[in-house]
Order: C-alpha cells, then sequence, then structure tokens
DNA sequence: CAATCAACCTGGGTGC
DNA sequence: TGCACCCAGGTTGATT
C-alpha cells in the first residue's frame, strides 16, 4: 500500500501524536509480524520513551530515548493508528503498543505483510538503511538519477521503482510521474533521452510532493495515523483509469502487467 | 545480470 | 448461491 507520500504523512502524524509517550507494553495476535520476537521486543522497549518519529524510504522509523528504535514496513495494507485504549478494536488490528496517556498505537494489516521489527543501537540501523537508494525529494541529484537510468537496459518503470537505487516509489507514482514526463514505462531506462530523463526527474518530485500535500492515496486501504483517508487518489491522471480518456489526448487509457504489476499509460501520449 | 514466477496473506470483484 | 479465478499501493528468494 503505503508509497514515500503514504508513509511520510503517517510518519508526521505520530511525530505529531506520540512524542515524549512512554511505551507500557505491547501485544499482538500475528507473532509472525514482530520482529525478531514478541518477547524480545518487549523487553527492549517497554519503559523507554518516544524520542522521535522519521521516514526513511517506505519506512516508519520510531526512535526511543534508549538508543533502540522501532523500524515498521506497511507493505501492501498496513496501517499505523493512534486510539484511546477504550476505543473499539480496529478491522485487521495485529500489534499494539501500549501508551502512556492511555493510547494505543496499532498495527492493523489485512494481509500481514508488514512487520515491526526492532533494530538495537545506530550502527544496525544504518547497515539496513544502507541497502536503500537516495531520497528523490531530498538527496537525489538529477546527475544521480541520470547515472542510475544509463546503468541499466530495464524498463524505466522497473528502475525507478528499484529501492537500491532509488526510495520511495512505489506503483502508483511511477504511473503518475511516467504519464506527467510522456514516456513510455516500458522503454528501456538506457534509452531515454537527457530532454526526458530531466522531465521524468521532475515529474517525480512533482507527484511525490503532490500526494504528500493531498495527504496520500487512500485509493483501497491507507489511512493516516488517526484512520482518515487520502485525497490524491481524487486526482490521479492514469492509475485506475483503465478504458478512461487520456486527460491530454482523449485516447483510451491502457493497462498492462510489467514486472508484474499492474501498469496505467496512454500509448498515444507516452513514447 | 535480467526476466519470470511463486510465496507471504486476506478479501473483494467478476464471470460461469 | 456456489465456485473458480483474478486482482490488489511491496518485497524476497528460487529458477531459468
Amino acid at each position: 500500500m503505503p508509497e514515500l507520500p503514504e508513509v511520510q504523512t503517517i510518519s508526521d502524524d505520530l511525530q505529531r501524536l506520540i512524542v515524549g509517550k512512554k511505551i507500557l507494553g505491547i501485544f499482538t495476535t500475528s507473532a509472525k509480524q514482530v520482529k525478531p520476537s514478541l518477547k524480545k521486543v518487549e523487553k527492549a522497549i517497554v519503559g523507554a520513551r518516544i524520542k522521535k518519529v522519521a521516514r526513511r524510504a517506505k519506512l516508519v522509523q520510531i526512535f526511543l530515548d534508549n538508543h533502540r528504535l522501532l523500524l515498521i514496513h506497511l507493505k501492501l495494507t498496513g496501517r499505523l493508528l493512534v486510539r484511546d485504549q477504550d476505543e473499539p478494536e480496529d478491522d485487521w488490528q495485529r500489534v499494539v503498543i501500549e501508551l502512556s496517556g492511555g493510547q494505543q498505537l496499532r498495527l492493523a494489516d489485512l494481509r500481514k505483510f508488514g512487520w515491526m521489527r526492532l533494530v538495537e543501537n545506530q550502527k544496525e540501523l544504518k547497515k539496513i538503511l544502507a541497502e536503500f537508494g537516495p531520497e528523490p525529494l531530498d538527496d537525489l541529484t538529477l546527475a544521480d538519477f541520470k547515472k542510475i537510468l544509463s546503468s541499466t537496459g530495464r524498463a524505466v518503470k522497473i528502475a525507478m521503482m528499484d529501492q537500491k537505487k532509488i526510495s520511495g516509489i512505489g506503483n502508483i507514482y511511477a504511473c503518475e510521474a511516467l504519464f506527467l514526463a510522456k514516456i513510455d514505462p516500458r522503454k528501456p531506462a538506457n534509452k531515454l533521452t537527457s530532454q526526458e530523463t530531466k522531465k521524468l526527474f521532475r515529474a517525480i518530485r512533482k507527484v511525490l510532493r503532490a500526494g504528500i500535500k493531498h495527504r496520500g492515496a487512500s485509493d483501497q486501504y491507507y489511512l493516516d495515523a488517526l484512520g482518515h483517508k487520502g485525497h490524491y487518489q481524487e486526482h490521479f491522471l492514469v492509475y485506475n483509469r483503465k478504458g478512461k480518456k487520456c486527460l491530454d489526448c482523449s485516447s483510451k487509457v491502457k493497462k498492462i502487467k510489467l514486472g508484474g504489476r499492474g501498469t496505467y499509460f496512454c500509448p498515444v501520449c507516452q513514447r
């Protein structure tokens, strides 16, 4: 589910809502999603206070005041919700962290692909994060982007979604950015002209910023930390618009499979 | 190295 | 109604 803008929205919400709170307990009905184990996580986090929450790639990082932190990946259907303890159980509630002040941080996740992982220290975190590419809204430069694309003959959409190369771009924002840049998602990455690369670079930044501005895309399951939908789905240009008119040229939006993922594009505009 | 596919899970939608 | 099948915002690991 969540891509960079959705994870950013949740992370910002949590920074506002739970910093300063003390962790009182943790329980789960889905032990596989808590790593390395519920017992180890419990021992490491109970009694600690939440110091800071920040996003990196599609991960939420919850920093504690005992040098440890929790990393959370929401995968396709994960939600992170802040609720009062007496509020009814959320749909697909899997992990609950009890907080001071009578609140809970809940991981809800229909498909159980999401996970929460204990990280012991900065060194371990650094090692994990080294596997992810630069941030497209932060340290990724146009020169980096050119280098990344020119280094592979894979379809440009697949290349730009490779988390080892660039962090945070998922299926929705890849489709939207390629439409804005008028580039065929199947085009080999190393065949893009310098102009096209520049246009795509700008388009990526534009759609990610728009996604954040609209608090993410609630196409299916995404909700922010207070359980509210985002609105970016109301602004989709191609995603989920199979058979509808291209907003630029009025021909029909096509849907194909690319790298196993549904891919929407306008075969007339995107060359 | 690249492409393809199955796996991890659950539920909604579609077509027969 | 029932059933079979396809689809889903992500990632990993096996196979070819």
